[in-house]
DNA sequence: CCGCTTTCCTGGATGC
DNA sequence: TGCATCCAGGAAAGCG
């Protein structure tokens, strides 16, 4: 499931796919993935060309000429892929896009869960969920004093809260159970229970782990693949997510698997064990 | 406002 | 073997 550094990963290969090309028309397969009614869509999109493709948290911004951007999360599964017109399209493409060199760029969704929105430039940060989203995981924009507000402020279950987009942006299920691992934080430890030092080695992680992940092109799990087909390189490195069963790579304690906040999450009880409260 | 639960989806895994 | 059921999960809607 991509998490941010697979959306970074995605943004750069799709930079040097298709930026600088014209859209000449879209065909929407799926029209419950868009904000627009269908037609209204491939309209507007028509005749545009891709001037830039940025990214904050795990949405991509397509910039479109006549100030447009087309806003696109890739959920669970959400994938895109350049190939030649007429080339047959797999089973779940969703939306495609016919460019003017000849190729298509197919946005492709076997669980149907992503999103797209077309608005103008200035709209994007009005849009559910951009409106709301908090800091980049990065030196610069994650400061210290802002986590440890939030966190305190916070009385919720680490793992709940570090999923939060609107706390800090771009972590999902897998970062959350690798950066608690790495910072020997219980994902049930209650946020307003943590230590200054615990504050910042998790920031420090965060901010360590999603720039290793990007380098690293992003991790592979289930079906992801980046713009060219690369498999990811960071799987490799996971330590918790996957481990259930598994020995803990620091102390050799079985891995736990448990559910907090409605996701699986899984962690070692000897090296993460609860200090202080739980939340309830 | 806050935080918890449910919902959206399909395919792969599991159960009988 | 085949059919039914469960499970995975990001984000938003619904609810108290």
């Amino acid at each position: 499931m991509p998490e941010l550094p697979e959306v970074e990963t995605v943004r750069k290969g799709l930079t040097k796919l298709v930026v600088g090309l014209k859209i000449n028309s879209v065909e929407v397969l799926y029209p419950k993935m868009i904000n627009l009614p269908a037609p209204e869509f491939e309209n507007q999109i028509a005749g545009k060309d891709i001037v830039q493709i940025d990214r904050r948290g795990k949405y991509l911004l397509f910039r479109l000429s006549d100030d447009l951007t087309l806003v696109s999360h890739l959920r669970m599964e959400g994938k895109y892929e350049v190939e030649a017109e007429g080339t047959p399209r797999p089973k779940h493409t969703n939306v495609v896009f016919h460019l003017n060199n000849g190729c298509e760029l197919w946005y492709k969704d076997t669980r149907m869960f992503g999103k797209m929105a077309l608005v103008k430039d200035d709209e994007v940060f009005a849009l559910s969920g951009l409106n709301k989203i908090g800091p980049e995981p990065t030196e610069s924009d994650l400061k210290f004093d802002y986590m440890k507000e939030i966190l305190l402020k916070s009385h919720r279950k680490i793992k709940s809260f570090l999923l939060d987009q609107s706390k800090i942006a771009g972590l999902g299920n897998i970062y959350c159970d690798e950066v608690l691992w790495m910072s020997k934080i219980n994902p049930e430890q209650a946020t307003n229970y943590l230590s200054d030092a615990e504050i910042k080695l998790l920031r420090k992680n965060i901010i360590a782990e999603i720039s290793a992940a990007i380098k690293g092109h992003g991790t592979t799990v289930h079906s992801y693949s980046n713009a060219f087909g690369e498999a990811g390189e960071f799987q490799n490195k996971l330590h918790a997510y996957g481990m259930k069963d598994e020995p803990c790579s620091r102390c050799g304690t079985k891995m736990v698997k448990i559910k907090v906040a409605q996701r699986g999450t899984t962690y070692c009880p000897k090296c993460q064990a609860v200090h202080g409260d739980l939340s309830e």
